[in-house]
DNA sequence: TTTATTTGTTGCCTGTGACAACAATAAGAT
DNA sequence: ATCTTATTGTTGTCACAGGCAACAAATAAA
């Protein structure tokens, strides 16, 4: 594979090649994140010619990656224009450690979730029980696949802070790992090319492209779950994550005053205040699921828990505040318990907001529920595993399905 | 003008004009940020041809805004590679309105302030007060120029939140300015182009470009003056504005429990907690410059301004943790007399800031004093007008010094 | 049916960068 | 001093990507 020549400032010359692969890459994206478009509808939005477009996406049928279906019915004059879609055929594989259980999803490049397994794990696992696990489950999927189907790699959504060059999980305090090379040990089990980020950060990406987020180019995501609170943020379309790529970690802002710490043991952070183990201890319901809990929520009308959900709305709404002061966003996307709460009492929410940052920063601001629930990670993690198909459609390579190693 | 054709997510379609456009502004940008590069090096930065380097010069040549030195003396092997620098006839002027003097000055596109020029005024100016006295200076500073000058247009820095589409000063607290149009008020005494921006907002891009940000691709700036507290971030080599462009408000977060307000009426913002004000009160000099409070405070050992300081040194330590959490950047630059109260105990604010993030945040971090000073706002505001040129250098007009219109 | 409108296809053209060959200019070896 | 090696600038030629115009195809409206 020829790498991209990247200057000093990762600033690159564009000589003719680099045209061709920009404006491939342009299409797959359109298509990426709009699903089926007509070919005009791409001329009109690259500003390229129609001979072009016609030129590119005919190199995309042939690298097999997107898909023409027959003449849409446009209901306006004219010839009816071809529709394209990015083909069903590509796949990728996404995986989730999480606390109490492995998931390993298919999901195609039109953003399908194919298949779906879970395999609980007594406590947190550790890395190579994961990654086998992983491993296990990646091959048993690959064997159903249609023999059509070409794969794109793996990706890993963790939840911990990654080092994205190398796929090491630098830390996750939910599952006690430590400098954990899962992309490593994933990548000998199953012979993919595998790529690791956080579970916020990606999830953030799927609800920008797929969910509530879409078209924004400014949002922030909070996901909570029974580790904690994790974020990410889109800014000026891009993933933000830091120089170091450990950016992002939206539960860890010290923001109170209070003694309370969170799982990295920080104190005062959004984390150590809002915290889904007060709403279970308030409604005794230990081991709850998130959906579970989320009825609960709805429906209580106990003053001691209301007490509690008041209190979290007005923390809650402290840190969206925060955020939205630095990042102006469009969009503020909250998934889990977060999302429960909110929904109880949204007006609460958007006044403590109001009350802890500048009228610039949240006039425009809309506040919304992810649209993705637990598939966001799935799909986000698959996106990793399409980012170069992206990026370079005909320079990556696909895998077989038959080329998955045998267990 | 041809319009650069945008898609619906904001994404062009490359064709040939482009590429052209593209490796021109590459160039361009290299050398507003290098400074004066030999032309080899210009080759290995872009990755392109050796001939297509030297035919790209010789337009920008052509067009008057880069000029070529003789060959520098290399000390290796091999002809020595001729040099071209940004042109010193590439002009902008910088307008800077303050509480107590409105600044004006001229820049060149190598980064270099040709002239500089201060009017006091009494009491915060009215807007159509302060666009009158920038655009005496600007046409004064104008009839000083030589008549080889090229004029890019004006840029203004200004210590409010700015609708950047219109160049509208949507609302500067410490000026008393609401919905000022001050973009157009300028053009109207100048016939020049004008944009404009928050002051920090482009005092960090100045440090990142020619400061202490240097090659920074995610850096952090704060700057504190008599009015409060301003941030500017880089993200991805990026400035951070935020989807209406009132993101990066640092001063303004809400980070403590706190009832002291600050200069919004915002509760427990960082600006709110780490005041001027509270320096000049325990020294008991109002009134001084910035100048004569950096000395006083590095040369204290006074046991109640001590205290202050340490109190404010810890209280800005949480800003920046909670920032480098956010952000994870490779420098925090500071400006003002945040950095003077950094100055006077390094370690108390690194320690502050390791208290209140996580390790994989601020690991890497550097905390830097500016570099420019003062002139960070001017050079920042040049930026603005250099940008259209930057971006298009064959499609930018320029104007001469006599057509800045007369008084 | 006819007309207007939009889209897909084809062949040709143009502009841009790559490439190779050669000249120019330096340091080091002889 | 001369030759060798290394690097850079210049020039002419070439290849390739996208634009463009003309024509065919497919729809709605007249």
């Amino acid at each position: 594979m020829k790498l991209l020549h990247t200057g000093a400032n990762g600033a690159a010359g564009q000589n003719r090649e680099n045209t061709r692969q920009h404006n491939l890459s342009l299409i797959m994206n359109l298509l990426y994140k709009g699903g089926t478009l007509s070919r005009s509808h791409l001329t009109s939005a690259t500003g390229l010619n129609r001979s072009t477009i016609s030129d590119l996406v005919t190199e995309l049928e042939e690298l097999g990656i997107v898909s023409h279906t027959e003449a849409a019915f446009s209901g306006s004059v004219g010839r009816p224009s071809l529709t394209v879609s990015p083909s069903d055929d590509v796949v990728a594989f996404a995986v989730n450690p999480e606390i109490d259980a492995t998931t390993v999803s298919v999901v195609t490049l039109g953003g399908k979730i194919l298949s779906k397994r879970r395999v609980a794990t007594q406590s947190s696992p550790a890395a190579h029980d994961a990654a086998k696990i992983a491993g296990e489950l990646i091959k048993e999927l690959a064997k159903e696949l249609p023999t059509s189907s070409r794969i794109a790699g793996v990706g890993l959504a963790v939840p911990g802070q990654i080092r994205i060059d190398d796929g090491v999980v630098r830390l996750a305090p939910r599952l006690n790992w430590v400098e954990a090379p899962l992309a490593a040990m994933i990548r000998q089990h199953t012979g993919l090319p595998v790529w690791v980020d956080n579970d916020a950060t990606v999830s953030c990406m799927a609800e920008r492209n797929f969910g509530s987020g879409r078209g924004a180019s400014h949002c922030v995501y909070l996901f909570a779950g029974s580790g904690g609170i994790g974020g990410g943020v889109v800014v000026s379309d891009i993933q933000l994550r830091g120089a170091a790529g450990y950016g992002s970690e939206l539960g860890h802002i010290k923001i109170f005053d209070s003694n309370r710490i969170d799982f990295s043991g920080l104190p005062g952070t959004l984390e150590a205040m809002v915290k889904r183990d007060d709403l279970l201890e308030v409604f005794k319901m230990f081991g709850a699921t998130d959906e579970e809990l989320d009825l609960e929520i709805s429906d209580t009308t106990d003053s001691k828990a209301i007490k509690v959900i008041h209190q979290q709305l007005d923390d809650l709404g402290r840190g969206i505040g925060v955020l939205a002061t630095i990042f102006n966003p469009e969009f503020v996307i909250l998934e889990g318990f977060l999302d429960s709460i909110f929904k109880f009492d949204r007006e609460r929410l958007i006044k403590a907001v109001r009350a802890s940052s500048l009228n610039s920063a949240h006039d425009g601001l809309v506040i919304r529920s992810g649209e993705l629930g637990s598939n966001a990670v799935l799909i986000g993690a698959a996106g990793l595993a399409f980012a170069p198909l992206l990026q370079n459609p005909s320079g990556t390579e696909l895998f077989a399905q038959s080329k998955v190693a045998k267990a």
